[in-house]
DNA sequence: TGTTGTTAGTTACAAATCAAACTAATATCT
DNA sequence: AGATATTAGTTTGATTTGTAACTAACAACA
């Protein structure tokens, strides 16, 4: 490979970074408008959302997330009403997280609004591009 | 699609950061370790390196980065010694922003780092998931 | 029982980011 | 020329993140 044909756009970091840019920006008012969240609580709830009821330390595992971040997003839906906290009784250590009513609704119109957005970008794609798409980015993930 | 059809590692802005942060990781420490350079830092230099001399601004827009973000990694980097600004003749609110030779030395270690840490990825791919990747991923950094 | 180690989660402080206000230089319009 | 608007870049203060130290509950083992 020659020097020129290597520039920022080829970058895998690079463009990743930037794609994930473009494409969060467009969500973030849903979440952020309508319902003043940030980013890492936006996953929480989708974890609990969408996999059911656990434990901090679950999501953390599951969404590659530090602790202290999740910690804190925790707090937040505490308070906004969207999750309540329930010691665990043969271990005092854990709590299992779960929405609350008002935290399921929640989630719902953000699920919805998650699939029509994701669905708006993939018109972009061929069944082929999102599929290959879909498997190169999981595959980074992984390593 | 039904719901069970789309979880967070479909969602296009979940799996793009997941992805993003997973080889950003692994490239941080070239650039962190050995030149205690910021992320941002790392990118206005390797568009000076890569592009020539340019102002703030043209890093700004070829790069999507915010003005102040650029502002303190230009700073940064003349704190460093590894670039210069000269303030045009003819527009002084315009300054040329331009590598020392230091600055030189720094990019082309990073930009051999870059080649090869971005070759170690590719190697996970085939040339046309690589393909489709690149295109995907330059699609998205343009809507 | 007591000591040591591990794990879940929180807190505190430093570092980084964002948004908005600011300065200085130039452009525009009367 | 003089008033107003833009533009490049910086500074400031509030928000967010990262790192490391901390607490509390449990486990393991002498």
């Amino acid at each position: 490979m020659t020097d020129d044909d290597f520039d920022l756009s080829r970058f895998l970091p690079y463009a990743l970074n930037q794609a994930a840019e473009a494409t969060s920006i467009g969500f973030q008012k849903y979440y952020r408008q309508r319902y003043g969240m940030l980013r890492t609580e936006w996953r929480v709830l989708f974890h609990l959302g969408r996999y059911g009821a656990m434990t901090a330390k679950g999501i953390c595992d599951r969404a590659s997330l530090h602790k202290t971040k999740v910690s804190r997003a925790v707090y937040a839906l505490e308070q906004k009403r969207f999750l309540v906290r329930t010691p665990q009784e043969q271990d005092r250590r854990h709590e299992t997280l779960a929405l609350t009513r008002q935290g399921q609704v929640v989630y719902s119109d953000l699920f919805e609004a998650a699939k029509s957005y994701d669905a708006k970008l993939s018109a972009h794609f061929t069944a082929q591009e999102r599929e290959i798409l879909n498997r190169c980015l999981e595959k980074i993930s992984k390593l």
